[in-house]
DNA sequence: CCCATGTCAGTATCACTGAAATAA
DNA sequence: CTTATTTCAGTGGTACTGACATGG
């Protein structure tokens, strides 16, 4: 495009690089579709008793039981003192059980008690499943290339917020 | 699909449908998406003096200035009462003001004021030129591809909380 | 009186920083 | 004593529900 003249507009050059309509169309579904997580996230609580991140939390211990508070705090990139409060209300609904490390007294073990391993499996009304419902209706060979998309967006973001801390 | 010989597995069917291991990694990227999204927003609150949904909101209201607090609202997929409160933030940070509409004095008018102004065109750090970049780094024509991926899955997730709603 | 628009009060989660407790 | 791990206290933004005030 613009091949032929491609410096037409000097402020066209600008505005392509941070203000484009398709920039700022792809801003605003990229927030919609936070908007939407977080939508769910509050129905999820009132129907499984846990939020979006709660249940994540659930599904990454489930995984590798039984799993250390910093461990999880890293899988899902949050930082500890976060952690502690998600574990806290999962502990407090009875989801997860919270053990010191037997060998090294500064750990907290965790591990799901059997409800917790009950909405672990449960799928139904979750993020996880509007996830693998959309994975579904992708054209075959498409998978790959949806998960660049995010993959790249995360990289994106990450590295602008990056940017800022030296600049 | 897996038509010749990939279902090896039985198990395959119902993992496939809720549990895969592609799903669930495609989950945490999606949720890691989001935690980079607050993060940069926090770190914009520091350098611009605004977090994330608060500039969208400056974005939208300078795109159609005067504009009502309800559009805002229904701009950004929000509750009335949450605009509100970004609302008032964003007045308080003398970003944005705020008067009733002469010809209908139930309606709140949303302006930008100078300082706002200069704040919509700051792109340095902000989402969007996260997103600027990852849209040119992209190879060409796959922006129509990725942008579809993102409404896809907002649709999905949408369509997950819809459901819940009635079931 | 009824409806629309917006605000206010109250609540909850998320997520951070910085300080403290505990153990290696 | 120093370091690692986790927790606690405090702060702030997002976003809702439900109640309310105000205007058409």
């Amino acid at each position: 495009m613009l091949a032929t003249a491609p410096a037409g507009k000097r402020r066209a050059d600008k505005a392509t690089r941070s203000g484009s309509a398709e920039t700022l169309e792809f801003l605003g579904v990229l927030w919609a579709l936070d908007q939407e997580l977080r939508a769910l996230s509050k129905r999820m609580q009132l129907r499984l008793g846990v939020t979006g991140p709660q249940r994540l939390a659930l599904r990454i211990i489930g995984r590798s039981e039984p799993l250390r508070a910093g461990a999880l705090a890293s899988a899902m990139h949050l930082h500890p003192s976060t952690v502690t409060g998600v574990v806290m209300r999962l502990g407090r609904a009875g989801l997860v059980r919270r053990r010191r490390d037997p060998g090294d007294g500064r750990r907290v073990l965790l591990a799901l008690t059997a409800r917790g391993a009950r909405i672990d499996r449960h799928h139904r009304g979750t993020v996880e499943s509007a996830v693998s419902r959309m994975l579904h209706d992708l054209p075959p060979g498409q998978l790959a290339a949806a998960r660049e998309v995010l993959e790249r967006l995360r990289h994106s973001v990450a590295r602008e917020r990056a940017s800022g801390a030296s600049a």
